[in-house]
DNA sequence: TTAGGATAACTGACCGGTCAGTCAGATATC
DNA sequence: GATATCTGACTGACCGGTCAGTTATCCTAA
């Protein structure tokens, strides 16, 4: 036995990081093995002693994301001092981070979607996401609620409007990426569905 | 010369609509031209008499979609006689019966959207899309706003995170179609929307 | 009424390129 | 020298696209 420093780890990120490049410029259809192997600096036979198959691979990519952007947006969760209102903008503007650090990752993410209704396991991975983001958020809607910040309603449903207010300006913004600005879109998106539950 | 019928507007959408049903199904990656040709009750190489390729006929889907979403749209802007609020609602209703009726498609959607960010073709027609609603909508605001009805904004803003929000509802629904309801998720989104930009 | 010619419409076996995945051997590190 | 790590030539399945041949439909002439 001879303890050789653990290389998996490291390797794994080096592959994924790879492999999101390649896949987000050439989509997974047309994306070889042997791109990813060269753009990684290792090679092919080399990927498959850390990722079983191609598809394994592209979901090891999704896992990547969503560790990500969760472990930033809860860390806010925290913070008592803000109002509501605020807690609600400083969410959005986490994802934007998350997102500006990812926009060129977007092609990929619409891949997982379709994925999605094929593949239970990364349905999941969403469902998922969606349940954290709901637990997240909820409290924040209806303590401004409580509290006379906003207007009464049901919390469940304006968070999960303003979920889908997010969700959707990323749509729009990947229908014209080159004139839409992503930051602006969010940004100005939440100020005008926040002005309109305040009281 | 022989003036036989002429078949090929039949063939096209009998070819498109077999080819959705089975892309939707599979995947453009895993659907082979064969399952598209079985499903039509055509054999693989009438495919080709119509649609110079996979990819080619993977588009035809796209125009297909948008022919048939805006068609109906635009017709219920020529009304009068309703209120914004009730323009928009109606828009957001028609989005949802059409929604409905391709729900099953969704995943070709996903598709598309992915690959806009390849394709400037694809691209193109998406951004087409979002100026035919920005035509559509943007008047309907403004006029909402004009007469007091909404309350200050920019109208272009407000109908853009309009759209945002049903667009978004849509990914959310995605997320989790099996507890979700389409219809309800994108009425309750525009209803609380709309509250929030009512004066 | 029908034989048969013309051609549009269609078929499906086949071809050739591609590439995911393998593995015998090479190399690096201890 | 032991073993963990890596390499890249190779293989075989797969499938998009083609095309020589078949069938269906229409027309005309006898």
């Amino acid at each position: 036995m001879s303890p050789r420093p653990d290389v998996s780890e490291k390797r794994k990120s080096q592959i994924i990081e790879a492999a999101t490049t390649v896949f987000a410029k050439s989509g997974f259809g047309k994306t070889r093995m042997e791109d990813i192997a060269e753009e990684s600096g290792l090679s092919k036979g080399a990927l498959y002693l850390y990722f079983k198959s191609k598809e394994d691979l592209f979901r090891g990519i999704l896992d990547n994301f969503f560790h990500r952007e969760f472990k930033a947006i809860i860390q806010l969760a925290g913070d008592e001092r803000k109002t509501s209102r605020e807690k609600m903008m400083m969410i959005s503007e986490v994802i934007i981070l998350d997102l500006e650090k990812m926009k060129f990752a977007m092609p990929i993410f619409f891949e997982f979607w379709s994925m999605s209704f094929r593949k239970k396991a990364v349905r999941k991975i969403f469902q998922q996401y969606m349940e954290n983001y709901v637990d997240l958020v909820v409290p924040i809607v209806q303590d401004g609620i409580d509290r006379g910040k906003f207007r009464h309603g049901d919390a469940y449903d304006i968070s999960m409007a303003f979920g889908s207010l997010i969700e959707g300006s990323l749509v729009v913004w990947s229908y014209d990426p080159e004139n839409v600005d992503l930051r602006t879109l969010v940004n100005k998106n939440s100020k005008i569905f926040l002005d309109g539950i305040q009281n």
